[in-house]
DNA sequence: TATGAATGAGCCTTCATTCAT
DNA sequence: AATGAATGAAGGCTCATTCAT
């Protein structure tokens, strides 16, 4: 998804200053870098990681990085937009919330497509709650994101459970999610991802129907 | 390095088993030195916070600060020791779960005490989920004490609701309480502390009992 | 850490086999560095000398010496390995001993060119009988080097003189001349080189065969 | 030998400023000062050792320390004060030189007596061959040193051996016998005692006397 | 478009020395 | 006479960023 020709609207993360037209080489050598980015940040994390870790896994040099991002926070910014774009998408689709079992089974489909996108960005997600110190321009992205997508379920709660307040309701499930997601990918919890989506899936809707 | 003192009975941390007896100025210095790393982890994270900072806010000198850690992470250690001590206690106490109004009253209250340790302790809380790196050592603190936490509820749940995996289910909403009580110390949802440990004692109490 | 570039030819020093081609002006600063270490370590010894000195020495940054050497004893470790070479080499060409005449002149003429080593390279091989702290990684290059040359030397002296413990023999001349080299390079011997020679050629020859 | 009544002519070693007397205490903690001293450069040679070392292997503290020595230096000062009294009393005893064997045998007598002094005070001999750097205080106390000791040797050698320079030949007889018996006590040349003092014994006469 | 090389501010850590009790 | 505690100037090393080719 990350192209990077700028001046088309369906670009999503932008050269530093100069908005040149990329010739195929200088796309695979984007394309190099963005992937490296997020395998280094997912080994070493936002702050740990050095651009030296990154042109050394894009096969590139620090002078190539230059030219393709403004810094190593730009890096990040572009893989977070591109990731955000995902997620609000994501949360746009989350099932409207109906007693019956149909609605488990939705919910269910949903969390798997959560736990894809978690897969493969997993890294860049957490980076953010890294960058969560609060005047950080990361934390702003990451802060503002997660809201953005707590509002998606906050809509579908406040139909279903009218006796809590449904954003916080929203923001508290969303970090469930979001949190198991993370244990489950980063091995401190030893749980099968199907018995993970199961479990979430009856907490989830439980949590929002609420008790009898 | 300098070796910590051994403890004084008052407090649990910076006192591991080696150290010799500390003076009262050397007690004083050493929690001068404790205060000032929660402060400056809570204001930069682990990563960003300088020993320079540090001993600033603790108003003593470089060569001080060596005197009594080793280096900045073992102060952060020494911190989290000590969160972690009160962190299992607390779990340990989490409240059997009756269907009846009592139970979600003790849940409340329960929850009441979590947000005010939080509020004490979740700079260095939240500097875990900056040190989450699966192999260092701080990761496995966290992670252990996460597991911890988490199977003292799981104990609860495994016989409240018998259709999930009690395991899950409480990583899950620990993961919940947890990122609430971020999410409101940081600012990044606007909401008052009561509502919070409303909605939260409403949804986790719902989790567990699960729809009629 | 940056590798030291594979050898040019030109010069032994600095040149491990797992380093990377460098170009034409990576070669001049690694030269200057390596320069810039034999000044220093000449007026200051291994342990006072400091990274910065040298960095001045060599007209360049802290970074760039990182860029060649891990750090200070890895430039004196390069620049040891080839004094050692040097003097190894030196070694195996230690004339044979003859009881006439000719013998004394081919002597002479090898202490000559010991001499011209020492005064390129003495302060290394001073630092090394700073680093001789047994345990130390100098101290056993520089205790293996003696050792090998001295075994050159035993070689000569085993035939010539029946009655004396080769090994402890030479290395005795070793460090004989060594010293005697190091005495008149420092000025704490106040000796033209021409009346050093002619001494030491006198004395080693002597203590080779002995009185009459 | 090394007391500190300051104001008796028999001190050798001075307290730093004040030259006040000292109690049985005070005499028994300066000799374990002492004492640590010598342990402490031979295992960490002069740069490398610290007062913490010193003050640890003394059982006493960094307060004391300097209640008793102005600085590092000052009490390596006191050191190498009492050795150079003992080289220059043993350097005035080397045995004349004459062609017989009774000459062989006191000079083996005393290389044994020498040996015996580097046995105990060899880590501050050696210290100073560290300390050479030219324009340092210790520097000039090892130089003057080793030159007197010379000279002692150089009377005699001008009498047995009027072709060679006896300055030069004396110095180098003494860097030799010095240098071998720090290769014995470094455990640099594998070799007992005895050997090499017979060793030592033939070569140095030899030396003197030349071939036949 | 790519890259090898250089830079230097910034941070961590050590250790000789002093101070207060 | 002794000592625990404090200090801060050095000095080592890293790494984001820039430059010249």
């Amino acid at each position: 998804m990350a192209q990077r020709p700028a001046g088309t609207g369906a670009s999503r993360v932008g050269t530093p200053a100069q908005g040149r037209e990329l010739r195929a080489r200088g796309r695979r050598t984007l394309r190099r870098l963005l992937d490296a980015g997020v395998a280094v940040f997912a080994e070493r994390g936002l702050h740990a990681a050095r651009v030296d870790d990154i042109v050394k896994a894009a096969k590139t040099s620090h002078g190539t990085f230059y030219l393709y991002f403004a810094n190593k926070e730009d890096l990040f910014r572009a893989l977070a937009v591109d990731v955000a774009e995902h997620m609000v998408e994501l949360a746009s689709e989350f099932p409207a919330f109906t007693p019956d079992g149909d609605g488990r089974g939705a919910l269910r489909d949903w969390l798997g497509r959560f736990a894809d996108l978690y897969d493969q960005y997993g890294p860049v997600i957490r980076a953010w709650t890294e960058a969560e110190i609060v005047d950080s321009e990361f934390g702003r992205i990451g802060g503002e994101l997660v809201v953005r997508f707590a509002a998606c379920l906050a809509e579908r709660i406040g139909a279903a459970a009218p006796d809590v307040d449904p954003e916080v309701a929203a923001l508290a499930i969303v970090a469930m999610i979001e949190r198991s997601s993370y244990y489950v990918l980063s091995r401190q919890l030893e749980v099968g991802r199907e018995e993970m989506l199961d479990t979430l899936a009856t907490v989830t809707r439980a949590a929002v129907y609420g008790p009898a």
